[in-house]
DNA sequence: GGATTGTCGAATGTCTACATTATACCATCA
DNA sequence: TGATGGTATAATGTAGACATTCGACAATCC
């Protein structure tokens, strides 16, 4: 067998195709959480037919971004301050596990793709510059789930990320200040470097949960719910 | 409006019975991992056209059950020690934060039923009864997720632990002394009993990370392949 | 007038037919 | 003999048509 030259051709079946297009359409709120979304529309304006839309939509059934009752339709999912809540505690169990598994491996370029991320968060924050902040602040936690070379724990995350975003624009808005956010990520990476699998763990834990507590409120204010997610 | 007299009809969609069937095959092993599904043999069998089928098909994907490769056809998910391994060490941070948001609500009666599973299994292991305490540990842990009432929590459970029978037949076979798992779960109540939220989550997730990693040396013994879950 | 019933339109659920693609097999040729 | 290329076949991918169901509005009856 020779070499690798060439790439693989990029396969796009038009199923997948019209998945990805939906989802982004939901992820960039072109479609608003409990739209409805009717199959014959959504093959018409994307020039095909009915069957792989329907396909695309028992896909992102199953993901939770949309959900859909017999003979009456699909609607793009509506969350709550509770379901909020419920993604964050499970966010902040997910990336525990994450950074206890990325501390037991702790590989040298890891590290070092984690300082670089931290640094260029203090230097963000220095500059005043909020929004790459965030977007940074976003980016260190995927790297981190990545890192923890664990497929299903990283699907898990990225789904929930995902489903947030469909309400909340993460990358631009801060819910800590801008220092505190540096410390906190700063914290993390240095437990990793000494090898505090538990405290690195918990520290991470802390301030997700903390992030979304800040969201779950502003929502159910927004909402007029209760607040949910309770203490 | 007058007496509620008649029953809701069940109101199956085709794609969901196909869902159903499908699923339950799988569960029961009559389709074996690795073993390709024919989308015509399903409909053929099922006396139901094609697109049921393949709706069905795309939501089992999704659910990481089977996997399809563009005009190839879909598979059931074959998994290896290494997927077993992120399974286990997933299911315990999960687990984890179930018994913690347990412990924190701690209702009389979810302790009241937490107990009385723990006698059961008791029971059971004085009676020598293995199959039965398997079958009263899984339900043990199943308890415990629903108790935490955390949706998505139960729901991620309930699919890994869906994916982990495909392979193993957990109600039937102990990876401990029967003695040890009664241990266990007591010291698991107790932690809660006691509002040891931290205690309890430690040690359940030791004791699943421990059954965890039993199955995954069995599993590549069988397999043949290296042992993928590490320390 | 209020409630029940009938009817219509629109969207989903399902089916059948056709197009496309992958694989196995066979023929061909150096 | 082994590699290359063509062909047949079977299964998936897609399209379009038909059947079923829901919701709304109009018609009807007390």
């Amino acid at each position: 067998m020779s070499a690798q030259v060439f790439k693989q051709v990029p396969h796009k079946s038009l199923r997948e195709a019209a998945l990805a297009a939906i989802r982004q359409a939901i992820s960039r709120g072109d479609l608003k959480p409990g739209q409805r979304l009717v199959e014959s529309d959504i093959a018409e304006q994307m020039g095909i037919s009915r069957a792989p839309v329907r396909e695309a939509l028992r896909q992102l059934e199953t993901a939770g971004l949309v959900v859909s009752e017999p003979h009456r339709g699909t609607f793009v999912t509506e969350i709550s301050a509770n379901d909020l809540c419920e993604i964050y505690t499970l966010r902040a169990a997910i990336e525990r596990l994450a950074v206890r598994l990325v501390t037991e491996k702790a590989s040298a370029e890891m590290l070092a793709q984690l300082q670089q991320a931290v640094a260029d968060m203090a230097q963000a924050a220095r500059e005043g510059d909020l929004s790459r902040l965030a977007a940074l602040d976003m980016s260190f936690h995927e790297t981190l789930c990545r890192a923890s070379g664990h497929s299903r724990l990283l699907a898990a995350w990225l789904s929930m990320i995902t489903q947030i975003r469909i309400f909340i624009d993460l990358t631009s808005t801060l819910y800590l200040p801008a220092d505190d956010v540096v410390r906190l990520h700063t914290e993390v990476v240095e437990h990793i470097q000494n090898g505090r699998a538990e405290e690195a763990g918990q520290a991470l834990a802390r301030h997700i949960l903390d992030v979304g507590k800040h969201i779950c409120q502003e929502q159910a204010r927004i909402q007029g719910t209760p607040d949910a997610c309770g203490s």
